[in-house]
DNA sequence: AAGGCTCGGCGT
DNA sequence: CGCCGAGCCTTG
């Protein structure tokens, strides 16, 4: 008898002799087993009566036997994400705490230590408004009571309805539960649910994320592994969680771009959910206030079922400010904007200013439109008014500011474009009072009164300061550069810009104003924002979507190759590759050179693989991967679904 | 992961 | 010409 094994490392399974006396049920056993003249501990994943890579080899025998760690469904969904992510079993393995369950299992000397009661951090009850709750579908509690497989897609018109309809859900089907996973896609968004589901399971609840000590996520693993927890609550890496029986899964925000992995396995944890749903028969909830186009999509084609809600909940006015007509004046803050600032000041309330950049602002030149960038990273430099200097928000390289164009020699260089400082300058002086800006700092207060004990009313931050006061509500709120949202270099550009602003309508009062100061407010996207009109929008991308041939009606796998010189070369010999390999029913756009992300590779050569066909296009780049890794100093980064082009 | 091995740079 | 270290290759 043999048996295949995988271990927590990129290696493919390796076959081992089964010693005489070893129990029947050997599958998805912890086996200790030689490797490299060393032992290690691994994962049967099959057993063989045959070897199949002939007895000419001298096969090595399994050492130990321990207890199980993969039941059937947990072996499945090792495979999918394997098969589906392009890498080895064992990567899929070392993302599903395996090396923690070991480590738990080696330090209670052979038996999971039955640990002491959990440590208690006294959790803020939320206060919650009361929120008209849709109506959810019976199938809904028969899929969690029966285990039978069913997905749901609950499209809420604000946070609060989507955190009650989970406590409503959670509460109802209490008794039915007998595994949950809840994913968020924050750390920060953590706590504020945590004290929902003590209130449901008490002791039952365990949090995982990746900024858990060592100890303490051990801790977790093996409150988990001895089904002391199994309610598990956590970010995305969650999804792994080594438990068994599970009947609820929950994606909370769904649309987060934060559930994409981006190292080692680079898998979708909304994806990977409907997966171990769909492997485990359990029912998964997936909510947001702004669903992603994918999910949407797959909800009208019948993959998941809606739920919908039929009281629509005030959200606060949105006006486009159209910035060309103050082309004359200087001003990265425009009139409109500075009225409303003035009003609130007046009546003590709060402005919310984002702007998706720090520093003061870029440097470009008015003669020849050259904007001043880093030589390395060819991003605009930032420049901080305070120090006098550029600086690279990639690398950090400074430099002092140039009197002169270094493309036309002109001396007519100036601060172009908005970054927080220059937000919180035009502010400061026009209005005479101070603005807070909210900053990335260790140990940062989490709510403004923390920040700064005197009443401010005008907030400035970029992104960061949206998740850091996620929870406060602002009286209006404005946001700058709008048109460098919608000019990103990517096909999600507009459901992204969409997203943001549905997220930041969330910070803001029901009946305050949302500013969107824009140089081209007659974009088409504006008019479905303006109206929160996401069905409009939703046609509408769906339709772009369609012409040209992108997500959901293709699949998209990138493939980054670094390496550090011979760039012609390489480029020469991929293309080789690519004219040996059958590319039927896929296109191929590159390879060509991009800036390299690594340090230790100068150099990275990016190309996409597109096709309507899901199983297509996963053959042909597991062939193309096949023989790229035969090519010699290269290191190969795959994409599979990937969310940024 | 980790030990063995190859290759290339550099110093004598 | 030889020594040393980085990175590649292999593992059942």
């Amino acid at each position: 008898m043999y048996a295949d094994v995988v271990f927590p490392l990129k290696l493919p399974p390796l076959t081992y002799k089964v010693p005489e006396n070893a129990p029947h049920d050997l599958k998805g056993r912890i086996v200790k087993a030689p490797l490299m003249g060393k032992s290690h501990y691994g994962v049967v994943i099959s057993v063989t009566n045959e070897s199949t890579i002939g007895e000419k080899k001298n096969i090595n025998e399994i050492q130990s036997i321990h207890p199980h760690f993969a039941s059937e469904s947990t072996l499945s969904f090792l495979k999918w994400l394997s098969d589906y992510y392009l890498t080895s079993m064992g990567i899929a393995l070392k993302s599903s705490f395996f090396e923690e369950t070991i480590k738990a299992w080696v330090m209670g000397h052979g038996s999971w230590v039955m640990d002491k009661a959990k440590d208690k951090n006294g959790s803020v009850s939320q206060s919650l408004a009361h929120c008209p709750l849709p109506l959810v579908p019976s199938d809904f509690y028969s899929s969690v009571k029966e285990k039978k497989y069913k997905s749901f897609l609950f499209h809420a018109p604000s946070i609060s309805h989507e955190y009650s309809l989970l406590n409503e859900v959670l509460n109802k089907s209490r008794s039915d539960m007998q595994g949950a996973i809840i994913l968020v896609p924050e750390i920060g968004q953590i706590e504020g649910f945590a004290s929902m589901l003590e209130n449901i399971f008490g002791e039952k609840v365990c949090v995982l994320h990746s900024r858990l000590t060592k100890k303490k996520r051990m801790d977790a693993v093996m409150r988990i592994i001895t089904r002391q927890s199994d309610v598990i609550l956590g970010t995305r890496s969650a999804i792994f969680a080594p438990l068994k029986n599970i009947s609820f899964i929950a994606v909370l925000n769904e649309h987060s771009p934060s559930y994409k992995g981006k190292e080692g396995l680079r898998y979708n944890a909304r994806d990977a959910a409907v997966m171990r749903g769909f492997i485990e028969k359990s029912c998964v909830l997936l909510s947001s206030v702004c669903p992603s186009i994918e999910s949407i999509y797959n909800s009208k084609i019948g993959k998941y079922a809606q739920i919908t809600s039929s009281n629509e909940s005030m959200r606060p006015k949105i006006k486009i400010i159209d910035i060309n007509k103050y082309k004359e004046k200087a001003l990265t803050i425009s009139k409109d904007v500075l009225k409303e600032a003035k009003d609130i000041v007046s009546k003590g309330e709060r402005f919310l200013f984002l702007v998706n950049r720090k520093g003061y602002s870029l440097i470009r030149c008015k003669d020849c439109g050259h904007i001043v960038q880093c030589k390395k990273c060819e991003v605009p430099l930032v420049f901080y008014k305070g120090r006098d200097i550029v600086r690279c928000p990639y690398c950090g390289y400074e430099e002092k500011v140039s009197e002169s164009c270094e493309e036309c020699k002109g001396f007519n260089i100036k601060p172009f474009g908005a970054g927080t400082e220059r937000v919180r300058e035009e502010l400061e002086d026009a209005l005479k009072t101070d603005a807070l800006l909210i900053e990335r700092a260790k140990n940062a207060p989490k709510t403004i009164s923390e920040l700064s004990p005197d009443f401010t009313s005008f907030v400035i931050g970029t992104a960061y300061a949206t998740k850091k006061l996620r929870d406060e509500k602002f009286d209006a709120a404005a946001l700058f550069n709008m048109d460098m949202l919608l000019s990103m270099p990517d096909f999600r550009a507009y459901e992204r810009t969409f997203q943001e602003v549905t997220q930041i309508s969330q910070m803001v009062k029901p009946d305050g104003t949302i500013f969107l100061q824009s140089w081209n407010p007659k974009n088409k996207v504006f008019r479905f924002i303006r109206n929160y009109d996401f069905h409009g929008f939703y046609e509408y991308e769906l339709s772009q979507r369609k012409m040209l041939d992108y997500p959901p009606f293709s699949r998209i796998i990138l493939f980054n190759i670094f390496l550090k010189k011979d760039v012609q070369k390489f480029l020469h010999d991929i293309q080789k590759v690519i004219e040996d390999t059958n590319t039927d029913g896929m296109e191929i756009l590159g390879p060509v050179e991009i800036p390299s992300a690594l340090k230790s590779y100068k150099h990275c050569i990016q190309m996409l693989l597109k096709s309507k066909d899901r199983k297509l296009i996963h053959n042909r780049a597991k062939n193309l991967l096949g023989k790229l890794e035969k090519l010699k100093g290269i290191k190969i980064n795959i994409n599979v679904d990937p969310l940024k082009i």
